[in-house]
DNA sequence: TCTGGGGTCCTAGGACCC
DNA sequence: TCTGGGGTCCTAGGACCC
C-alpha cells in the first residue's frame, strides 16, 4: 500500500522578533538593520537587542552602565522601556492572531500558541506565511512561526525558524519527517522548561542534545525532573501533555515594586511610593474582577552599594477581602509604618497582594455600611474607566504624590505614540 | 553614579485530624 | 515484644518562564 499520511494536529508558536525593539522601529523605521537596545525600569539593565547587537555580542541582561563604552562604539541606539507602547502594539498582534484561529492562548507580552487543527505540509506552511504576513502588515512586528505537533514542540520549532530561516520565518517540526535530525542538533537547554539546573544536571548525566533527553527512560526522568520533566519528556515525543488555555485564569498573587531612580530616605517618600504601588496593584486586581485578603510590604537598600544594608517584609490578613484603592493604600501604609527604620538608603520597595477571590466574596466589615462599600466600588469603576481612556494617572490618590520625584529613571524614553493624545506622531506638520 | 519586574508549578515535611 | 493508616492543609524552597 502507498503511503497516506493523514493530516496531523498542527500548533503554532508565533513569537514577535525582538519584541521591544520592534516597537520602537515601527515609529522609527530608519533603526532597521541597525543595532538597538532597550533597558529594563530605571535604566538597568539590556532586556531586549536586535539582531545586530545579538551579533556583536552584547548579553541579554547586561547592566547598562557596564556596556556604554560598547554602546558608544558601535553606535547602538537606546531606549528606555515604553510599556505603554509595548502593551498597545502587543493587542493589537494578538488581535490580529485571532482571526486565525478560534483557539489561541496568549502566553506573553510577544507571544501566542495557535491551534491549527489539522493540516498537511503544504498548507500548513503556506498558512504560516500568511499569518507572518498578515501580522506584519498591520502591526509592522515581525514575527517567526514554529509549528508542531505539541506546544512544547512548536516553542522548539520557533527556534528553528528564528535561527535558520529568518528569511521565511517559519519552521515545522514533523514526526514523520525531520523530528530525530532536528532533536539531535538541538541542545538540550533548548527545551522550553530546561533552565540552568536541569541544563547542569543532564550534562553531568551526558545528555547533551534534545534527542538523548527524548530517549531517556520515563522513571528516570521523573525521579530527577518532577511530572514536569515527564511532561516535557512526552511532549517532545508528540504526545500533547500541555493544553492550550484559551482564557486566562485570574493571577493568584499580584506584585507591584520599583526601583526609585534614586535612593529615598524619607518616610513620607517611600509612603508616596508605597501608595502608588498598592493603587497599582489595586487596578489589576480589579481588572481581573477580583478582591485581596491579604497585604504585604517590602522595601530594601541597595544590595550593590557600600553603605548600612537593611530590609525586611511584613504582611497582613485582611479582615475582608477588598479591591478598593484607598483600603489597600491605608493597609499597605499601616505595613510600611511597621517595617521602616530611620537612617538607611532605600533604593527598592514593592507591595504584594494575595489571598486573592472573587470580587464578590468582597465583603462588609463590622463597621462599613454597604453604602460605603458601594461608594468605593463605583468610584474606582469610574476612575479605572478615566485611567483607561485618558492615560495611566490621569485620576489617582492624593497620598500616591503629584511630583512623585522618586520615580524611575528612564532616560531614554520614546514618545507613548499609540496611547496619548500630546505623543500621536505627526505626518505633516504645517 | 549607574545592576528589572513580574509570574507559574511542584515537592517535601510538619501539623493536625479521624 | 509487639505501637496503624489514611487524609488534608500549610509552608518553605526549588525550578522555571518571559
Amino acid at each position: 500500500m502507498s503511503c497516506i499520511r493523514s493530516d496531523s494536529r498542527c500548533v503554532a508558536l508565533v513569537d514577535c522578533n525582538n519584541f521591544y525593539v520592534s516597537c520602537e522601529r515601527v515609529f522609527e523605521p530608519a533603526l532597521k538593520g541597525k543595532p538597538v537596545i532597550v533597558l529594563s525600569n530605571n535604566d538597568g539593565n539590556v532586556v531586549a537587542r536586535s539582531n545586530e547587537v545579538k551579533k556583536l555580542g552584547l548579553k541579554f541582561g547586561a547592566p547598562f552602565h557596564a556596556c556604554r563604552e560598547f554602546i558608544k562604539t558601535h553606535g547602538v541606539r537606546v531606549f528606555s522601556s515604553n510599556y505603554a507602547l509595548y502593551g498597545d502594539l502587543s493587542h493589537r498582534v494578538m488581535e490580529t492572531l485571532s482571526m486565525f484561529s478560534p483557539h489561541m492562548e496568549i502566553y506573553s507580552i510577544d507571544e501566542a500558541f495557535l491551534d491549527l487543527g489539522r493540516m498537511g505540509p503544504t498548507e500548513r506552511d503556506a498558512y504560516a506565511r500568511r499569518i507572518r504576513q498578515t501580522v506584519e502588515q498591520w502591526t509592522g512586528i515581525p514575527v517567526s512561526i514554529g509549528i508542531g505537533p505539541t506546544k512544547t514542540l512548536a516553542k522548539l520549532a520557533n527556534h528553528w525558524a528564528k535561527h535558520d530561516c529568518p528569511q521565511t520565518g517559519v519552521f515545522h517540526i514533523d514526526p514523520a519527517d525531520n523530528i530525530d535530525e532536528i532533536l539531535k542538533k538541538t541542545p538540550v537547554e533548548e527545551i522550553w522548561g530546561i533552565g540552568p539546573r536541569y541544563k547542569a544536571l543532564l550534562y553531568r548525566h551526558g545528555v547533551h542534545t534534545a534527542l538523548q533527553f527524548r530517549d531517556l527512560p520515563d522513571a528516570w526522568v521523573r525521579a530527577r525532573m518532577t511530572v514536569t520533566g515527564l511532561r516535557m519528556l512526552l511532549e517532545l515525543r508528540g504526545i500533547p501533555c500541555l493544553a492550550l488555555e484559551e482564557v486566562s485564569p485570574p493571577r493568584k498573587g499580584i506584585v507591584s515594586s520599583r526601583s526609585f531612580g534614586a535612593p529615598l530616605e524619607s518616610f513620607d517618600a517611600l509612603r508616596e511610593a508605597v501608595a502608588s504601588y498598592a493603587s497599582r496593584a489595586a487596578a489589576k486586581l480589579r481588572q481581573q474582577n477580583s478582591a485581596a485578603g491579604f497585604v504585604g510590604v517590602f522595601l530594601a537598600t541597595n544590595p550593590f552599594a557600600d553603605e548600612p544594608q537593611y530590609s525586611n517584609f511584613v504582611s497582613y490578613r485582611l479582615p475582608l477581602p477588598t479591591s478598593s484603592g484607598f483600603m489597600l493604600i491605608r493597609h499597605a501604609t499601616h505595613c510600611l509604618k511597621q517595617i521602616y527604620r530611620e537612617g538607611f538608603r532605600y533604593k527598592k520597595a514593592g507591595v504584594m497582594l494575595a489571598e486573592i477571590v472573587d470580587r464578590q466574596f468582597e465583603a462588609l466589615g463590622l463597621f462599613e455600611t454597604e453604602r460605603d462599600l458601594s461608594r468605593d466600588s463605583r468610584l474606582f469603576a469610574i476612575v479605572d474607566r478615566v485611567n483607561a481612556r485618558y492615560g495611566a494617572r490621569t485620576v489617582f490618590c492624593a497620598s500616591e504624590g503629584i511630583s512623585q520625584s522618586w520615580q524611575m529613571r528612564r532616560s531614554f524614553l520614546s514618545p507613548s505614540y499609540t496611547t496619548s493624545w500630546n505623543e500621536i506622531p505627526i505626518a505633516f506638520a504645517r
